[in-house]
DNA sequence: CAGAATCCTCGGTGATACTG
DNA sequence: CAGTATCACCGAGGATTCTG
């Protein structure tokens, strides 16, 4: 619809555009900062120890390309010591909804990807790695296996 | 819902199921394979062609990781010169499906992003990139930037 | 407390050549 | 045609230190 000058199928742009999303919010950090200012205004040091395992560093940039996206808003409190509080906007409090429905694509197949892989790695007889999703919970610290 | 016993909450699950997501299908090349792929069989060759700018090893890796997930099944003809199809399933379908709606969001708040980075780079005196969306159509050739 | 600056490593990625 | 093998590179990301 936005251009019908193009032999590009609309499948073409959905995928170009999933990209666009998946570029801004497929970092590492992303989603986990997101997640913890969507519950409401969050300070540095809060997030650096809520998202288990990011480094100063990560966690700097992540909070400016969300910043530069419009998905956080910065507000620095000039106090001292200084405070700085970062809340999710509206936008990506959508943008979270949306990237939820996954979940339930995640959660009805978690079994067949399960069971493909195992399949596969039957099959071509063990690629490596287990590779079990990294994921903190479930796992005794995360922290700690960083070492 | 799926154990009481954590001090975890739902926020952080849907977290890590997202990340999960994201670790398969948010690399370079998967969805514009998993596209490809969503529309029917598809050959080796065809597949280096219609995704512009995979190397041959990427197209290998990414075609191996999504059938490993359950997402691709490769199906080989014994003929000479050898044949391979891959087509989606239909879980790969279902997770397309899912996938495409994050482009509505996309598209509601596309103007928003952009005057958001504007927002951003005026006053922060222009970080650097203009990192105007990576997007084959409406550019020129990506293939020849790549270089 | 919140970040900037610096250095370093490691793995993902690309280019090329070879094979069944 | 459909890969595999090998090398070389670059940049995302980590650890540490310094500052307002």
């Amino acid at each position: 619809m936005s251009q019908g000058h193009t032999a590009v199928p609309d499948e073409v742009t959905d995928a170009c555009t999933v990209r666009q999303v998946l570029d801004r919010v497929g970092g590492k950090w992303s989603i986990g900062v997101l997640v913890h200012a969507c519950r409401g205004p969050v300070r540095f040091t809060e997030l650096e120890r809520a998202v288990e395992g990011i480094s100063r560093r990560m966690l700097t940039l992540t909070l400016r390309n969300l910043e530069r996206d419009g998905l956080l808003t910065r507000t620095v409190y000039p106090t001292v010591p200084p405070k700085v509080e970062y809340t999710a906007t509206p936008m990506a409090r959508e943008l979270y909804d949306s990237l939820v429905t996954l979940t339930s694509w995640a959660q009805r197949h978690r079994a067949d990807i399960a069971a493909a892989r195992e399949a596969y790695d039957r099959e071509h007889g063990r690629a490596g790695d287990a590779a079990t999703d990294t994921c903190p919970m479930s796992g005794p610290d995360l922290a700690a296996a960083g070492r």
